[in-house]
DNA sequence: GTTCTAGAAC
DNA sequence: GTTCTAGAAC
């Protein structure tokens, strides 16, 4: 058959570029690692980012350049890796010396990559919203880094808690942080955060 | 993790 | 009728 050469064979069609693969929304925060408008510190052992959509007036996540999916990855060598997160994220802290913050761990994170939260206690943003935001950084499911790296180094691993028991304390009912009040609901919460709030 | 929105709660 | 929460998202 003159012509029908093996190449002329179903080619894609180049003028048709693929969308570029999607990843998992739980994979966001290594595209937030590398974006210039979240990034705030950064050395040869970690990055330091605005959180997307902070739940406080500062609200920033701490995160190793070696991957680490989560706590259950780290062993005892790690300590001091988490050692130096805590000392980075307290050395930032000073930039803001009438800011209360606290820094821990979720013990069931929704994205990968380990993260120590660092958020100031006021809890005055649009982005905190639900009765899970809240839970999740003032029932026990928050994980003081302190305790963590304790465990690391006493038991050489991170002991958390089953999904079943994270997702108890996140449904648990709303309490104030600072004082006896439970709210309702959210948009009560947010009005009584105010009456803690030494602007 | 967020967005969206149905229907529960008020 | 409006506010608020909770479950699906191919």
């Amino acid at each position: 058959m003159a012509g029908a050469t093996p190449s002329k064979r179903a080619a894609p069609d180049s003028n048709t570029l693929q969308p570029a693969k999607k990843t998992h929304w739980s994979q966001g925060l290594l595209a937030s690692m590398n974006d210039p408008n979240l990034v705030v510190e950064s050395d040869d052992r970690i990055v330091i980012i605005k959180d997307k959509y902070p739940k406080a007036r500062y609200h920033f996540l701490v995160i190793p350049k070696l991957n680490f999916p989560n706590l259950k990855s780290l062993k005892r060598e790690q300590s001091e890796l988490l050692h130096y997160m805590e000392d980075q994220s307290r050395l930032l802290a000073t930039k803001y010396p009438q800011v209360e913050f606290r820094y821990g761990y979720h013990a069931i994170p929704s994205m990968s990559q380990l993260h120590l939260h660092m958020i100031s206690q006021d809890f005055d943003s649009p982005c905190l919203k639900t009765k899970r935001h809240w839970n999740s950084f003032n029932t026990r499911y928050f994980l003081d880094s302190a305790d963590v790296i304790r465990c690391l180094e006493e038991r050489g691993m991170v002991v958390t808690m089953t999904p079943i028991a994270g997702e108890k304390l996140l449904d648990q009912p709303l309490k104030c942080h600072k004082c006896v009040y439970s709210p309702q609901n959210m948009p009560k919460l947010k009005q009584h955060l105010y009456k803690h709030i030494n602007n």
